[in-house]
DNA sequence: TAAGAATTAGGTATTTTTACGCAATGAATA
DNA sequence: TATTCATTGCGTAAAAATACCTAATTCTTA
């Protein structure tokens, strides 16, 4: 088997460089190359080619969903691996829609790093296997169709972390009033009764992520 | 200076090399062991003391938070750094009830975990900036447990369909104060801050199931 | 350009939550 | 058996959330 050349684009520089030690025990495959975000992946790319990148999906500047776009526009040869350690069916349909061929989550190990690389070089597709399954027995349900603005998701987040009307006011600049009237709003379109209730109601509906 | 003894608790073998990696770069250091969960730290420790433990929240068999309690316990001259990706302050309450003299996230560099190493080896603390502020407003819980009994599973479900403690006490045949006494010892070992943030946080950590 | 959201916010009243300290009981367990 | 833990509950007070009312901006879009 050839060389496989990697490039390993990722924020975190512990990661990256345990990643570059498990993959250094791998005889066939040569790390090129490091890349702190999208857009340095794509910098990089431009001087070496590359058979596998294996992508991270929260970057600055430009995330892997993005980065992975692009890679498949410029380098049609040119293979993604989603490394994340999100476990959210939403990351994983994002990447295989973006066009990753691969998924694995950052607890993996050695052998599994190794079957993704040879069987997305080969031209196949590899996925942890906790995304396998779920959309087998677990098909999404249809949920409700609510949609919440931008400043109420804002909100909502706020929630969830557990600060007070107030807190949220002062952080956002705005009123009390105001924060109280968006809450209003949002117990109106989820039918929930309180804010533990809204909590609840939100993350069973994906309407915000957990 | 004398040479700073670490041991590595972490599920994660990706990040383990790479945290081995860049601590081989800082000359004062020396990883003396590597353990995946903190059953397996415990084990080790019996062996080799140490002078810094780096540690995971979430491991399988025994967290981050017992491992560190127990530390605090049997190993009064280990200081303990907590190494998580979590940022929300929950966990980082509960890492500081337990007893870590430490907070970094894993999107830390080699100059953080240098500084961080060498504070707390001083007898210091060192918290990542982001978890400096926060602390003011939230005063630490005196008790933490991530197991959670069956009864305060029961009215945490309560809490998540939207019953308010009048409601729940009366459901339940007791008293709305034992609803209110529930509640507090859940913020206690959650380090919730409100209702709200309690949900949040049970369904993140698979207190409760969605 | 007009309709319709989204966002902002004031005022007041009521309900609920949360924070304290304290303590008895029974069950589990070391 | 001794100790710990889970469960129950008292009273008080402050803080926060929630329920109502209303209405002025801004922004999008049909």
């Amino acid at each position: 088997m050839n060389i496989i050349s990697i490039i390993i684009a990722d924020d975190h520089i512990i990661f990256r460089k345990g990643l570059r030690t498990v993959l250094n025990e791998i005889p066939f495959v040569k790390v090129i190359a490091e890349a702190s975000d999208g857009k340095e992946l794509l910098n990089v790319m431009k001087k070496e080619a590359a058979d596998i990148i294996l992508m991270d999906i929260r970057m600055p500047k430009m995330d892997g969903v993005e980065a992975t776009k692009k890679i498949r526009l410029k380098f049609p040869d040119t293979f993604v691996i989603c490394l994340t350690m999100h476990e959210e069916i939403s990351y994983f349909n994002q990447m295989i829609a973006a066009g990753a061929n691969g998924f694995l989550l950052k607890k993996t190990n050695k052998e599994q790093l190794e079957k993704a690389i040879v069987t997305v070089y080969k031209g196949g597709n590899y996925y942890d296997e906790e995304f396998v399954i779920k959309p087998k027995n677990t098909p999404l349900p249809k949920k409700v169709h609510i949609k919440l603005s931008d400043r109420e998701i804002e909100i909502l987040e706020y929630i969830c972390k557990g600060f007070s009307n107030a807190e949220i006011a002062e952080k956002l600049f705005l009123s009390q009033r105001t924060i109280d009237g968006h809450k209003t709003r949002l117990f109106e379109k989820t039918g929930a009764k309180n804010a533990p209730n809204l909590v609840m109601f939100a993350l069973k509906n994906n309407l915000i992520k957990l």
